[in-house]
DNA sequence: ACTGTAATGTTATATTGTAACATAATGCAG
DNA sequence: CTGCATTATGTTACAATATAACATTACAGT
């Protein structure tokens, strides 16, 4: 039911579709949920989707005053609250940025491949590493509520970029 | 041969002598790798462990001032950034706060167990979570350079407490 | 239409982190 | 030991990120 976007995709492929594609999902997963997607908080993770990679909370503000919409930091901060409460959007806390979850409505857990060239990010879906997260937790009579896992370093396209100087 | 903190240490356990362990040991590993452990850094470190668990920047730099030394934000973050590089420190990025590292000089990598109740942290050093995001990493042909996992909610001890009210 | 709740607007300020340049301490070659 | 280069620290100013608090508007259900 999710759409499932390539981790790291191409630089030519469908962004706007996949945008749309992404925004779609969310109405539907609001609509399900009765959960009230305003113009507002579209607005603000459709800016999200188009960045297409982590983008801070002032640049979504600047962008938001160039589509013609009076803001300041609270109008961003609360609808990137409700946006992460519900799953919509996650946090890279090691970059103060925000991204699209391409899987909403999934548990508060996510993981994430940082490319440090590219700025890109692709978020994970293993459930290997979850499984393992929670063994080891569990272990030590801790439990688990949510959990972040950042990776940084380099991702295939950058590299063989870097191979052909 | 590096101290081995059990997470989550009880209120009883000797607070002072885990606090000078760990001075020890960065002294040793900063003598070994002619890194300059000076007394600025020295007294940053001990007020981190001093705390025992993650500490804002801005909290280290009133300590410092309390205890006389003339400082400013640069000050601590210079501290840091150096204790950082070194892995004698590491930064909870969820919390914009800093904590000691219980095993300094090992690679890039941290687990934290932060218990939203006491605030305490815990650092896990479980191979079977790093050999894991390796390979679901280099699935994707994504070179890993460092990772974050930061893991939130309730230790063992405050889990009973709560049983106890 | 009326009313309570949820969302947004608005102003001010808190918190966290850096840039840039001046001064002081340290290690080392001669 | 002296001067020199390097590294560390002091100092001032400011950038970037985030929230508090209260006013106003929109909305859902009656």
């Amino acid at each position: 039911m999710t759409h499932n976007n390539p981790p790291f995709p191409s630089a030519d492929h469908d962004h706007k579709n996949c945008v749309s594609h992404a925004l779609k999902n969310a109405e539907a997963y609001c609509q399900q949920q009765g959960l009230r997607l305003t113009k507002l908080r579209h607005q603000v993770l459709e800016l999200i989707w188009a960045n297409h990679q982590p983008v801070g909370a002032y640049e979504l503000l600047d962008q938001l005053t160039h589509e013609g919409r009076k803001a300041a930091p609270p109008t961003v901060y609360r609808a990137l609250d409700f946006l992460m409460e519900n799953g919509l959007v996650h946090r890279i806390s090691s970059r103060n940025a925000y991204v699209g979850c391409s899987n909403a409505g999934h548990e508060h857990t996510a993981q994430f491949l940082i490319c440090e060239s590219c700025g890109q990010v692709a978020e994970l879906d293993n459930a290997q590493i979850g499984s393992v997260i929670a063994k080891g937790a569990n272990q030590l009579g801790f439990t688990v509520a949510q959990w972040t896992l950042e990776i940084s370093g380099t991702c295939d396209q950058c590299k063989h970029r870097s191979q052909d100087e």
